[in-house]
DNA sequence: ATATTGCATATTGGATCCAATTTACAATAT
DNA sequence: ATATTGTAAATTGGATCCAATATGCAATAT
């Protein structure tokens, strides 16, 4: 526990503020798995690992809780949010909503540079053997398809509700397969990109959410699924 | 300037943090236009006016600042932000996605008491001769017709980019007229969910969001208009 | 053995204090 | 009169310290 946060802590480079790298630092450990749902985040604690006050902690925390991933609890410190069933399904209800409009404008605006930034983190992903690291590359997948879009918006509300999905998948469940499929479904995406095929990428798009959340039901709903 | 603040500033009674107090008359303060984009809210100002440090005061404009209605700026305090015309259009096209679904959710588990509140608002609004009240009573009636819908990562984002919204048009717009077109709209949106006829809720709500945003448009667009 | 009480400890919210640096303004030079 | 420079004030980020109270555990009573 905290492992990642140990290696991290010991930059703080003066070009953020301390609370700035605090709070990607705990965004990170979250949405990554390693800091689960219900687990108190202690603030002295983490203070300690970043050689800083308490008062940069809470500022991190406070935003962290802003966003929903934690919910601060006096004298038990932050708890990690979990999601119910419900939750999760008005997350992808969002997702499907947002996220095919999103690629949809983005391929109209799609520079070289993002589509070669994007082949990169799709080819990452595919050979990534590491499933702890799959996430992550996931993320830096989509949200290079979607930056181009000029739709600020829509980014913000992506990533925070992805954030709160990633952190419930990743703490909850061990992926061990439906990665194959996602590489296939990934290098459909870009290949509608690169051919500037905007409809169609909004369409696959739709489907691959549309798949994860059907996976991600599945598993769960299974008496003997990969549950903590 | 600062005004209602100042009459807020007395209680600070035991059942919220100070920072959430504080959080909330901040939101109140920018989202009914008192402070306008663009203006500075300092520390230590607040802090003096609830008789606190500014400790809590910086917790809740980190909230606020992760909401974005403000940005913290190192010696120059926290400035109130503002909206492009793009991303004005950007929020209504956000709005026009959820909130139709949202109220559509909500007229099928729509309690008497809310239906209650509801008109309660409605005819408050109906009423009011002060337009600077009007915005917040509009929130109200509109915010009550969604709570039932059980889909509360839609009523944070519905929320959270409606005071960007209000902010922006409280802030800039000296509205005097169009309400008696929104008390209409408002009338017939109650009128369908007391039917229970959640379709045409939704529909309603589209369009007197859409009509909104025409409205808002054209006064923005207007040289003679009614900007600061 | 179990439940209860009391105290030490842990922990957070907030207050006060310090450091860094920008901003404002007056004094000075041109 | 205008531009420049230097210094004091303002302002935020962060550190340290204090208050309140919940928690954990040991001692005690039943």
């Amino acid at each position: 526990m905290y492992d990642d946060l140990k290696t991290r802590a010991i930059d703080l480079g003066k070009t953020a503020s301390a609370s700035d790298i605090i709070y990607d630092a705990l965004r990170d450990e979250i949405i990554s798995g390693n800091l689960k749902a219900g687990e108190s985040i202690r603030q002295e604690y983490i203070a300690k690992l970043f050689n800083v006050s308490r008062i940069p902690v809470r500022e991190a925390l406070k935003r962290l809780e802003s966003q929903g991933l934690i919910k601060n609890v006096r004298y038990k410190g932050a708890i990690v949010s979990s999601l119910s069933k419900d939750e999760i399904t008005e997350i992808f209800e969002i997702r499907l909503m947002l996220e095919p409009l999103v690629i949809k404008h983005a391929v109209d605006n799609m520079t070289q540079e993002t589509l070669e930034l994007a082949q990169d983190y799709c080819t990452e992903f595919s050979e990534e053997t590491d499933s702890g690291k799959w996430g992550m590359q996931n993320r830096n997948f989509h949200e290079t398809l979607y930056r181009d879009s000029k739709r600020p918006f829509h980014l913000k509300i992506i990533r925070e509700i992805s954030d709160r999905i990633d952190s419930y998948v990743r703490a909850q469940l061990v992926l061990t397969d439906g990665m194959s499929l996602a590489r296939i479904e990934h290098n459909a995406i870009l290949e509608a990109c690169v051919a500037r095929d905007a409809k169609r990428a909004a369409e696959l798009t739709r489907s691959h959410i549309k798949g994860a959340y059907t996976t991600l039901m599945e598993i769960i709903d299974q008496p003997t699924a990969k549950l903590d």
